[in-house]
RNA sequence: GUGGGUGUAGCUCAGUAGGUAGAGCACCAGGUUGUGGCCCUGGAAGUCGCGGGUUCAAGUCCCGUCACUCACC
């Protein structure tokens, strides 16, 4: 039985629009998840979250395992209940963390040893390790251990990562198995798993890590290895070749991508599911998204500015704000600061998703993508 | 009143043996892609308290003066 429905398709593009379903409830595709990753979108409630549109949250196995530990987070069932959020949750491994966080030691068929970015200490995180406090956590979607490569990357070197990685993805499968086996099946459900293709920018690599995983088969497939650095052409080029070969009956998803553009070109080339730091982060540091393109709120021009944000904006920042108010906070680092830029950054890239789809159900995505164009 | 100290960018201060000025913060503007509320990159900004003098050349040496400050009367 599947957990993806698709449930449109646009007929001159490769857009799709679908229902994935989890144990917390169904989500609509195209979607955006924002990051949280302490277990909290940083600076806003579960409530606030919801206002703006959010279906589902990104998590972090690597933080969440360091701090506060699965422990703690076992005595709330999961993550859910510790962080007071009931729709689904997906977590990310732990791999790209260790990569681009942690202090890297060695990176063998076992597993990855680092050393934690907060005190030092010494860690092994093997594939079922990573599954193991993924399933403390209660995540609804489950992402395989991968090893990701910061870019460039010699041929060499991508192809025994991207090698790694599928060893590893059976092992993640094989520690989910058994990892159900041992669940209490009447409080938690189980989660789905899914596997992350690498292979850097190399087409035929990630052919082949495309080809391995689907063998494996997963209830979804992640493209991990792409905005790390790369010139954007790069980036699409890889994701247009990948996303088609991947199976067209299961979720697509991009990680850790993208901006407002980039969003709209990907759901283009048929991916489902994204997640960035880029609408979370840039709030904090006082950039704006509006449908002309983003603006720095802590710009000298709008010291006066009486306006919102945007106009015409529904979310709550823009219905209650203007921009010389949130820039003097910003200015001032208060506090709210934070949290209003990031409701209306979340805000706006949840109404662009619903925009895309429904454009998707109408069957008018190209007009769509012509008027955000247009639009800026 | 007497003696000492300090006056250099908006703020706190560096400026070596005299060679027409620098840093941090703040300000202005960019960046930020599976998150350390960080960080990075640029930019604007000073008649060196004021007035004389010595010198080819003075923030720097000398004289005077003003302001602030400390100690003692």
């Amino acid at each position: 039985m599947s957990n993806f429905k698709i449930v449109a398709k646009s007929d001159t593009t490769g857009a799709r629009a679908g229902v994935l379903q989890t144990a917390h409830g169904e989500v609509e595709t195209p979607v955006f998840m924002p990051v949280g990753t302490l277990g909290t979108v940083k600076s806003l409630s579960p409530q606030e979250l919801m206002e703006c549109g959010t279906q589902i949250v990104l998590g972090n196995t690597y933080h969440l395992y360091l701090r506060p530990g699965c422990d703690v987070i076992r005595r709330f069932s999961g993550l859910h209940g510790f962080m007071c959020w009931d729709r689904p949750i997906l977590t990310d491994s732990g791999g790209f963390q260790v990569f681009s966080l942690a202090k890297l030691g060695k990176i063998t068929d076992q597993g990855a040893f680092f050393q934690s970015h907060i005190d030092g200490s010494s860690h092994l995180l093997t594939p079922e390790k990573s599954v193991e406090i993924q399933l403390c956590l209660g995540s609804d979607i489950i992402m395989c251990l991968d090893d990701c490569i910061k870019y460039p990357a010699s041929r060499k070197h991508t192809q025994e990562a991207l090698e790694l990685t599928t060893r590893w993805a059976k092992r993640c499968k094989n520690a989910l198995q058994e990892g159900i086996g041992s669940l209490d099946l009447t409080v938690s459900k189980p989660p789905s798993l899914f596997g992350i293709v690498q292979g850097g920018m190399f087409k035929d690599l990630r052919k082949r890590s495309a080809e391995n995983l689907s063998e494996i088969t997963f209830s979804g497939y992640a493209i991990g290895g792409l905005s790390v650095g790369e010139p954007k052409e790069i980036m699409f080029e890889i994701a247009d070749f990948t996303l088609p070969i991947l199976p067209d009956n299961k979720p697509k998803y991009i990680m850790g991508t993208g901006t407002p553009e980039d969003l709209v070109e990907l759901v283009a080339l048929g991916a489902d599911m994204f997640d960035c730091v880029i609408p979370t982060r840039n709030a904090r540091n006082g950039q704006m998204f509006t449908k002309k393109g983003a603006i720095n709120i802590c710009n000298a021009r709008f010291k006066y500015d009486t306006k919102p944000i945007e106009s015409g904006c529904t979310c709550y920042t823009c219905q209650n704000y203007s921009r010389a108010y949130l820039r003097h906070l910003y200015m001032a680092k208060e506090l709210l600061a934070y949290r209003l830029n990031t409701i209306h950054n979340i805000y706006f890239y949840m109404k662009l998703m619903e925009h895309m789809r429904t454009a998707i159900y109408q069957n008018k995505f190209d007009e769509f993508r012509k008027a955000f164009y247009e639009g800026k």
